[in-house]
Order: structure tokens, then C-alpha cells, then sequence
DNA sequence: ATTGTCTTTGTGAGCGCTACCATGATGCCC
DNA sequence: GGGCATCATGGTAGCGCTCACAAAGACAAT
């Protein structure tokens, strides 16, 4: 045999290989078929007959092959670059929306780049940053995803934009967030179910259509349980601990006090604990009080918030997804009305709420 | 001239390609040099003269060449993999950890991965599972990084680690972190210098290293100011706002009670500011408050707290950077020493701690 | 048996880059 | 000036994978 001449190429070659890991090629030897037909099986692209299947994963499984994803990339160039525009490097929910986001871009086959993005910076530069890196698409999340000049600029450089966690749809991008008020309903008939008549609600700042969203819900929640809405049981702040103090002093100094305070979030749920506690009022036995969002807050203060929970995860994963098959195959979304997908909440009840005794 | 044959593979090749981002290949062609000198200018690896390295940074500006990192990953395959094993999706401090990890793998043209681990896991199956994954480092923060029992794991199976966020060095290990002690002192010399000179103190719990030397901090700084540490001045939590509401109930219920309160994390601190109000005590007139990490309770509550910020971007960049190098030259450093890195801290000072009038 | 259509599998080339060696150019010593 | 080290640069051969296309096999219709 020419063992010489096989084994040269080996020799080269086992120097430069970076890991021990097998390739493709390997797995095609050992499964007796061609790297075409591995190829195939990874990425489960056309009809393989059975057979040629259960050898190569067999294969696969015996040798601990895992595909090599830069020769991947390289090789086939039809793989998306995304971008996640960020903020606040530190926000509350950056975080899991990184993971669930990069971990769905590595599902989808789809590189994700981070970019920062100061609200004092024009939008231009940034689009520029983006091209230069050859970027596609974007992952806007909140609150980025509700500045219209920025959703536009970045449309004008041919950016595609998927929005997380946005109140609602945008012409020209594509977006995921939840039902705030459903959510905020929810909530409200959560309280109604313990025995809750008189509610305080601490609405946010008219600045943002998600506030109107979560008054509305509360007060559909109270229509539909056949109680007068009362003025003096709503108060307005502006999402900061402070004004939840504040509103919640307002609404206890009413004539006719509220059992329960539902406030639009979580920092203003903890500043009107704050204020039972000054008040003297043991929560949640002579006031319940409940929030939204689910932060690190709402863990954070005693007794712990019974809130609603986003799904930020899901919301980060939904909205890749939907980018990925908007790169994939534009036409197949009708050009001006693009999705608008709103996710499932979940009622958080935690130590802050109970049932109301009279 | 043979045009048709020159012609047939670009035909071939502008079908296949991706973007259409020039190669080095166009970049070597504009500045007439082979694409061998544009790489060793890419790289500045080695001796190149001024001239050539001139002329290919102007074709690289001309054309906006980017490096395709699959490309480079492939050819190159000295590429390092590490993987980020967080515990806590949505830990407070991981995006930032996260995005200084994640931009500083890029820097040093390292692959980051995420691996989550939960507690109940079986230390072999987290590394199985980076192996499989060709992980050769982990990066491992706070409060996994303390957990010998999983570090020692990781050594075992050959993988090298950095701690982030560790409080003390541990063998085995590359460690970066702050110095609790020297932070606690500054802030209980800004306690100090603003008049206080009696100050409560809540340390954690003792099963933390950190809790210690947060508390010896404090005594360090009254020693110099030659203050004698009352022990009725010392009460002990658990880290949780209840903890810190307790603590400081039990400070301020002292015959001699405290001007301020030195809580060792922000969520005790903002216990100990809802016990304030509760009693009466208007912070910071009455009463300063301040906390430790600047998490984002630290901003959330009213008065906002004062407190020292651990520079969590620095260590991820600084253990990523260890890290790598580690990989790069393990016979760079010493096998049984390895380096503990202590970065610097800052005193933020916001609303929650003023001077002391008597 | 021959032709055609369909499906499954294989072949060869090349994605963009870098490791390795070879080349020519320069300087330096004896 | 021949030999040697030293430098900057170029040529070549892949890295591991997937693309386009070709070939081979299966089956029905002619």
C-alpha cells in the first residue's frame, strides 16, 4: 500500500488541527457514506432514506461529533448577523434577554453582535456601526423599541427591527411584547378573587401608552366585577420608588382608605410599601399591594411582591425567531403589516397579598 | 488574453458569497501586495515595513474591510473557547458581566459560551458538557466561583478557571476581585469625614468570607479615626432587606443610637432605611444610610443610596483577559500561585448620607 | 428493452483566512 | 567578494464544511 503518500497529508494536517475533535469526514468514513450525506443528516435538509440516518447519527454518537461552527459559516455564507442595540448596560432585564436571545441566535443558526447605543448619539452613526459590521437585522429592546426616530433610521439603512417587549406595533418593524392589560386585568380580578373591594391603582406617566394599557386593565377587571371605577382610587407617578410613596400616601389619606394598592410597577409598588410601613399599616394584613414587571425589586423588599411576571425570556427568544424568518424569507410577510406578537403573562403571588378581612 | 477562463470562477464565486464585504484578497489586490502581508498587517504580527503597512491601511479604509472571523477561526484554529457558567439568569450584576465578558472574548479573538448550572447538578455532567463543547477555560463568577467543591471539578477535568468576583484567592485558580476590606474603610471614612462618630454597622453572615472582611474594613477605619468599635454598633444580617430592617431596628433601639448606618450589601440598606421611616427618621437628616455593590436597588429607593460600586465590567474584562493568557502560556505562570487580581472600587455618593449635625 | 421522471447519494470546488516554507533582497563579517 | 545571518514578502496548501451539479439507483410508462 502507499501508506507513505496517505499519511503525509495526515501529518500536516494533525498540525494544524486545532482540538482533537473529529470532523465530518470522520463521521462519513465510519458511517461508510460520503461528507454530503453527513452534511445532510445536520442539518436535516432533504430526504435521506432512513438507513443512511441511523448510521451516520449512530456515527455521530460514537465519535461525539459536534459541527464546527466557523467552517459551517464560512462554507455556507447563508448564515444571518443580528444585532441586540442595548442601552443600559445594567437594566434589570438585560440580562436574561442576552441569554435568551443569543441562545436562540445560536439555534437559528445566527450570529449576534452587541452594540450600545446612548440616547445623545445620532442615529446615523449608528446605523453606520451596524453596516460596517454587516449586520441585518436588529434586536431593539425596550425602551429603545418605542423611539420612532430610531425604528425609522434604522429602516431607512435597511436594517430589518425586531421590537421585545414593546406595548404595541409600530408600522415597518416587527414586534413582540406582552398584553399589559390583560395582565394588568389579571391582576385586578386577583384581587377582586381575595375579597378586595375598595383598590387603589398607581397608574405611570401618561408619557407612555403601556400606562394607559394597565389602567385600562384594572379598570375592565372592576367593570366586569360590576364596581364603580372611583377617581380617587386611581393616583398617577411616574415608575420611581418615590412616587409610589407618594401616590400611596394620596390614596390612604382618601376618606374612604383602599384595602389593597395595585400599582403599574414594581419600584412604585416598593415606595408605597414604604409608605404602609411609615403609615403603620402591616402589609399585607391591613394592606395588600401588589406590582408588575417582576424585578429584582419585587424579591428585594419584605414582604416580597406578588407581581406580574413578563416573559422576557420567551419574548427575547420569539422576537429572534421572527427576525431569523424575516431575514430568511421577507415575502413572507406582508410588507406593511408586519406580526405583532403578544405573549402569555403569569401572575407572580408572592407574600404581599391576602385575602381582605372586613 | 484568456478572459473566459478568469471570468468563470468570480462567476462561481459572487453566486457563493455571502455579503458583499470585500475580502483581504481585494484588499491586497488594491494595495498591490499578496494577501499574506494584509493578513500580517491585520494581525501586526510580525516586521513589516512602514511603506506596506501604509498602503494596505488605506486600501483597508478605502474598501471597509472587515475580517470575516469564521475565516480566520478556521484557518487559524488558536482560537481559545471559554464558557461563561452562570447560575442566576437574572442576577442583578450578569448583563454587565456578561457584556464585559462577551466584548472582551471578542478583543482577544476567544469564543465565548454560555453554560448555565444549577445547584442540584452534578458538578461531572456541567463538565462533560463543556467538553463535548471543546471548552478549554471558564470564566466563573460570583457566587458560583466560591464553590470549591465545583472548581475543583472544573480543574479536574482539565479546564482552567477564572473566578470573578471572589472575595479571596483559592488554589487552582485565576481569581479577579475587589477589596472589600480597603472599600468598606473608605466608606466609613466618608461616614467619617461628613462628622458621623457613631455608626452602626450590619455586617452578613458569617458563612461568606466576604461578611468578615466587609466588617474589618469598618473597625480598620474607626481604629485610625481612634474610635473604639462599640459592639452595641455591630448587628449582624443575612443579606435580605428583612435582614437589614431588623438590624437596624435593633441598632436604632440602642440608648445610644446611631447618626448613620453602614449596611454590607443594598438590600440591607434599604431594609434599614424602611425601618427609618417606619420610626420616623428622616433620611438622611436624621439618619445617613449606606449600602454596598450598587446594585440597582441602590437607585431605586428613595433617598437613593449611597454606596460603593464594585467595578463589575473591569473584572469580567481583566479575569476574560487572565484567562486567555492563561491559555495562550500556562508556563507563564506559576502552576501552584496563581494571580489574584484586586481592582479598585468606587465610593457613589448620592442622597442617602449627609453631614452629621449635632 | 428503452425512455423518462423521480429520488438519493457522491464529486469537486471553493468560502476567507493563516501556518508553513521558500524566495529574493539586504546587510555584515572575515 | 563569497558565505552567512537577517529581514520583508510571496506562494502553496489546507482549516471543515456546504454549495452546485452530476451520477447512480428505483420505478413506472412507453
Amino acid at each position: 500500500m502507499n501508506n507513505g503518500i496517505q499519511e503525509e497529508p495526515r501529518g500536516r494536517r494533525a498540525r494544524r488541527r486545532g482540538g482533537p475533535g473529529p470532523t465530518l469526514a470522520d463521521v462519513a468514513r465510519l458511517a461508510g457514506v460520503s461528507p454530503m450525506t453527513v452534511s445532510r443528516v445536520v442539518n436535516d435538509s432533504a430526504r435521506i432514506t432512513q438507513a443512511s440516518r441511523d448510521k451516520v447519527e449512530q456515527a455521530i454518537r460514537d465519535l461525539g461529533y459536534v459541527p464546527n461552527q466557523a467552517a459551517r459559516s464560512l462554507a455556507g455564507a447563508r448564515q444571518h448577523r443580528l444585532a441586540l442595540v442595548y442601552e443600559n448596560p445594567s437594566a434589570a432585564f438585560l440580562s436574561e434577554l442576552l441569554l435568551g436571545c443569543l441562545e436562540q441566535a445560536g439555534e437559528c443558526d445566527a450570529v449576534l453582535l452587541l452594540e450600545s447605543f446612548r440616547a445623545d448619539e445620532e442615529v446615523t452613526d449608528l446605523v453606520a456601526r451596524l453596516q460596517r459590521h454587516r449586520v441585518e437585522g436588529v434586536l431593539l429592546p425596550a425602551p429603545l423599541c418605542d423611539d420612532s426616530t430610531l425604528v425609522d433610521g434604522l429602516a431607512a439603512g435597511h436594517l430589518a427591527v425586531a421590537r421585545i417587549a414593546a406595548t404595541q406595533a409600530m408600522a415597518g418593524a416587527l414586534s413582540v411584547g406582552m398584553d399589559d392589560e390583560a395582565a394588568a386585568r389579571d391582576m385586578t380580578s386577583h384581587l377582586l378573587a381575595l375579597g378586595h373591594r375598595r383598590i387603589g391603582f398607581i397608574a405611570g406617566s401618561d408619557r407612555f401608552p403601556m400606562s394607559a394599557r394597565r389602567r385600562a386593565g384594572f379598570c375592565r377587571a372592576l367593570q366586569q366585577a360590576n364596581l364603580a371605577a372611583d377617581p380617587a382610587m386611581i393616583a398617577t407617578g411616574d415608575y420611581t420608588f418615590r412616587s409610589g410613596m407618594e401616590a400611596a400616601q394620596a390614596l390612604l389619606a382618601s376618606a374612604n382608605p383602599p384595602s389593597a394598592i395595585f400599582a403599574s410597577n414594581d419600584d412604585m409598588a416598593a415606595g408605597a410599601m414604604a409608605t404602609a410601613h411609615r403609615l403603620g399599616l402591616e402589609v399585607p394584613r391591613a394592606l395588600s399591594i401588589c406590582g408588575f414587571d417582576d424585578t429584582a425589586m419585587a424579591r428585594a423588599v419584605w414582604p416580597e411582591l406578588t407581581t406580574v411576571r413578563q416573559p422576557v425570556s420567551n419574548m427575547a427568544r420569539e422576537a429572534t425567531i421572527l427576525l431569523v424568518r424575516y431575514l430568511a424569507s421577507p415575502a413572507e410577510f406582508a410588507s406593511h403589516d408586519l406580526p405583532d406578537l403578544r405573549l402569555g403573562h403569569e401572575i407572580v403571588v408572592r407574600a404581599s397579598t391576602t385575602r381582605h378581612v372586613t
